[in-house]
DNA sequence: TTAATTTAAGCAATCGATTGCTAAAAAAAT
DNA sequence: ATTTTTTTAGCAATCGATTGCTTAAATTAA
């Protein structure tokens, strides 16, 4: 790759006969520079085509506009959505995303991390991989002055910004929503305990069902079931029970409420009259399945916004001495046919 | 944000009374550096919790590990998919990436592109917006010795690497297979014209026709009918002409055609005996709408790592001197419930 | 016309890491 | 013990833009 090298601002300068400092005023536009000049410099920076090299304007000012954004998977629509959330904000600001994706691995979020503190980042956004371990990489992230936001996933105990559902107020709302509609045998699928929104999730649960003096029966509820397929099994598994379940609160997402409604069909199991169904997310398919899907809407999109909107606001503040808050978006309980069998 | 500085190879070199040339090769491992020392140098960098600096490495080097993508909208499946595919591929190199989206506006683009050429990535991966005017922003990555990769919406005419689906093909399969299935008033809801995979998949479909002798009857071909809203409408009127279509090939999306069910469905129209749908992309809500969507499944995920292997496959060929080549993914045709009228 | 003031432009150091070159020290060869 | 070779480490320039400081030029005031 030996380019041609590009234009800088000794090479607008040489042209000039000006010295390179009268150039870089005259571009970032400041006032010590006569209007005659400025408007040569204006003009032949166009002629060479001239582009700033902002690793040498970062690298001199110690400050890079760009934010890093670390999220188990790009493509699933919470984490995208979020991301295009943060992004239009962040865009307005003039400021860049650098994206990774942890895969649910700890030691890939780790690497992620390490480079964008490389990087000098002004900021890490991170929703952290089901595969969390400690949150000595977070910590890494304050210590090299990085400011620092998480979001839906958290590592509860470290202080920072936190942008977050209210897991398990959506998750009481649900289950209080069955029970309404007189379901009394509610299973729960729950995932990975070791991630705060799906402990927030089963907290919420219970927390219905004692409102209600209702027993919690432990074969009701099953761990892990966070995939389509392990639902699909789950699923299977609490209807062969001698006394099975007549509503299951796919609490981990869509796509498992999806698969215990296959399950539901494939045995000719009738929703909602036998059995109510309520998943997580208000993914796009869940108003187009049959019946159609009660869920949470997450606002992944605020989420977004809010993050990104913390960030500059926390920048602008002269004090800076702001206590890390967390901000909270509630989730909204969307029902629909799935839970349905009383009529409003 | 005064922040205390970070630890530099200065700060290292000066505790251990080295130079930092030395602390410099210590770290990226050379041979000049006495094994002792090196010992000790990757000892105190530990301690002073050194990260290097990548804007000052980077700008020493003129090299940038990182590449620039934009894209329509980030949240949007097939994008997503596609991003997804190309940061597994990055990530395995160790680039980064840099995400930009450019909302569907033209202007929006162009900024992008110019913030990515001023960060001196290696390479700018795009797929056009609908708004597409002309490619000025794009030979301009070229002018500035930067790798450019279009996907997807590609500007035909410019000369560079393309990673493309093969939408003639697919479009004209698609439509084969309803002509098959016996449906011979086949409508098109097309895309906006200005980008290339619309005019293409319009291709496939006159071609189709053609091939079976059919006549093209243009008040079943309905302009700009891209989004979920707008395929209602298109829907509704081509039902309501004197002699409507027996298909409705919906070449712009799934949502398209997912509108088109719901028209069908409000007017008690049975699908596919009167009518037959076929959508495009093959989003995850296809296989379970009533009746199932035929549609194409573009490989998004396999498109995105075509792109990244393109990439590093180019940068490491010493000559660098291979033709601009096009890769072609080909779309595969999905045939679900919506078409098949007769038993295959 | 001269002094005081404002404006314009140059000088040089800086950000942090890298690298070609040189000098010093250690090891090997004679 | 001396010379040659190899290792190890320091020096200083470099990447491109920014900025405090100084000097020169132009403008205004006296």
């Amino acid at each position: 790759m030996k380019s041609p090298k590009r234009t800088t601002i000794y090479d607008i300068a040489k042209k000039l006969n000006l010295n390179a400092s009268s150039v870089s005023r005259a571009l970032s536009n400041q006032s010590n520079v006569s209007e005659a000049t400025m408007r040569l410099i204006l003009q032949t920076a166009k002629e060479l085509n001239y582009k700033p090299n902002s690793m040498a304007s970062n690298l001199r000012k110690g400050e890079n506009k760009t934010i890093g954004v670390v999220v188990p998977l790009i493509n699933q629509n919470f984490f995208s959505n979020v991301i295009a959330g943060i992004e239009e904000v962040t865009y307005q600001n003039g400021y860049n995303l650098v994206i990774c994706q942890s895969n649910e691995s700890y030691e890939r979020e780790v690497k992620c991390i390490e480079t964008l503190i490389n990087q000098h980042v002004s900021c890490i956004i991170i929703s952290v991989s089901a595969d969390f371990k400690d949150d000595n990489h977070l910590k890494n992230i304050k210590n090299n002055q990085i400011q620092l936001i998480q979001f839906d996933r958290v590592a509860d105990d470290l202080d920072t910004f936190k942008v977050v559902n209210d897991n398990m107020q959506s998750a009481k709302d649900a289950v209080l929503h069955l029970i309404d509609q007189g379901y009394c045998r509610i299973a729960l699928l729950e995932g990975p305990q070791n991630l705060n929104i799906f402990r927030q999730r089963k907290l919420g649960y219970l927390s219905a069902l004692e409102l209600h003096n209702m027993p919690v029966i432990p074969e009701l509820i099953i761990q892990n079931a966070w995939t389509k397929e392990l639902s699909i099994e789950a699923t299977k598994a609490l209807l062969d029970l001698p006394e099975p379940p007549d509503a299951i609160f796919a609490s981990t997402s869509d796509f498992a409420a999806l698969g215990v409604l296959e399950v539901a069909h494939e045995r000719g199991i009738s929703v909602p009259q036998q059995l109510g169904i309520c998943g997580y997310s208000n993914e796009d398919f869940t108003q187009i399945t049959n019946p159609s899907l009660t869920t949470i809407d997450q606002f992944s999109n605020k989420i977004g916004k809010t993050i990104a909107d913390l960030f500059f606001e926390e920048m602008n503040a002269q004090d800076a001495k702001l206590d890390y808050k967390t901000e909270i978006i509630k989730p909204q309980l969307i029902i629909r046919g799935s839970t349905l069998r009383n009529k409003l």
